[in-house]
DNA sequence: ATGCAAAGATGCACGCCGTGCAAAATTAAT
DNA sequence: ATTAATTTTGCACGGCGTGCATCTTTGCAT
């Protein structure tokens, strides 16, 4: 039962190992540092000395300082898009993303206190928050590639089509411009949730939230009642 | 035929004028050097030399040397805002966006070259890239409180409700949750377009791919056909 | 026009950020 | 144990970004 190099886990020589926990010690470090004295106020150095490295070093891990307080978790994506190709053929693209997502988001519940310190810190500091929407949708190039092979693969032969299916000229474009759109939508999903969620926190556990947003996407965002 | 204090027209005093005169300056020149030098070859000091100012004026107009890069046009949108508060009462919250944003995106083809350079520079260095997606976020929540005004003084009564008509608990959370859903999809909409039509230049104008995208938004995400 | 108050522009000093380079330390493999 | 590959570290250096005091420009009233 070995996991020989699976990209995100605790497998490999000791080298990967030790760079990993190096890198996780940093992220941690930064974060709490952040999240007690206001992210301006936490140097480079002060993160290196909490978390045991010179501070070179620290910018052998990160290319900038921010980095460290909004790249929390460094393969988290990668984890993603695995899902999104081991998801039962069975489910539509929409769905496969769906579940993918709330399956990431779930574990991310786990390491709660870290999570919610993340938010706070991000939420202290909008320049921060920037970089971290930012660097999430770096990330829907390579998961719109994702769906288009999971597509291409037969993910599901598509029930219907859309109501007013147009020319093939239309058609076409629409296939090079749904993964795309699809995958940008998602984290729009994700991203909406979050907000609405931490803007009234009391109301509904997450999940229900971000399912319900989902349900408004699929139903074309019909107009609110009055 | 005065066009007295329009937020972002040539309005008001000459403190004013002078003022936004300088910030466009330092955004243009800043675009230029970098199309030519790339970005990273590009200092403060060379930026503020080509608009005339000092470098330390050059930090009273930009927080962040890339800034200059980013914001080429730092009031687009409040424009946009505005263009939403203005639209006709008959059309749906989604129907006003899309007309605001298309509206936008033509006045920017007008500049087309400035924004032909911009474009290039942002993509020869993602880490720009991405600070440009995550302003273009930040903006996000300020155009979801308009579009809630707007709904709220009955923008249009809203002929009928989703398909599904839950219970008086989830419409109640939709309608707080839609003006922000609202806002990040019309913005991933304007992404993903620019997306799709840089990826495959020759196609169509511009402007059809971003109305294509908003269709399918509109019907809910259909799945492609196989 | 002239003087005055408010606001912006500038120079300067200072500390932190981020990188190239070479030497030292650690790990992997024979 | 020796050797090769990789990583960490120290050092130096230039660019970034800010607080502060000063000087110039603008707006306004007389």
């Amino acid at each position: 039962m070995h996991v020989v190099s699976e990209k995100g886990a605790a497998g490999g020589g000791l080298r990967e190992r030790k760079k990993r926990a190096t890198r996780a010690a940093l992220a941690e470090a930064a974060v709490r540092l952040a999240a007690e004295h206001g992210a301006e106020k936490v140097t480079a150095e002060a993160i290196s000395a909490a978390a045991g490295v010179s501070v070179r070093t620290f910018f052998n891990y990160f290319d900038t300082r921010d980095d460290a307080f909004v790249v929390i978790d460094a393969d988290a994506g990668a984890r993603m898009r695995q899902a999104v190709l081991d998801a039962p053929a069975a489910l539509s693209p929409l769905e496969a993303l769906r579940d993918a997502m709330a399956a990431e988001l779930a574990e991310a519940e786990q390491q709660h206190e870290l999570w919610q310190l993340h938010a706070r810190v991000l939420h202290a500091s909008p320049h921060l928050l920037v970089r971290s929407l930012g660097a999430h949708l770096a990330d829907e190039t390579e998961l719109a590639e994702v769906i288009a092979a999971r597509i291409r693969s037969g993910g599901r032969p598509a029930s219907v089509s859309a109501p007013g299916a147009g020319s093939d000229e239309e058609r076409r474009r629409a296939l090079d411009l749904y993964p795309r759109l699809l995958a940008a939508v998602a984290g729009t999903a994700v991203r909406t949730s979050v907000e609405h969620w931490c803007a009234r926190q009391e109301e509904a556990a997450f999940l229900d939230v971000f399912r319900e947003v989902f349900a408004l996407l699929a139903a074309g965002l019909p107009a609110p009642p009055a």
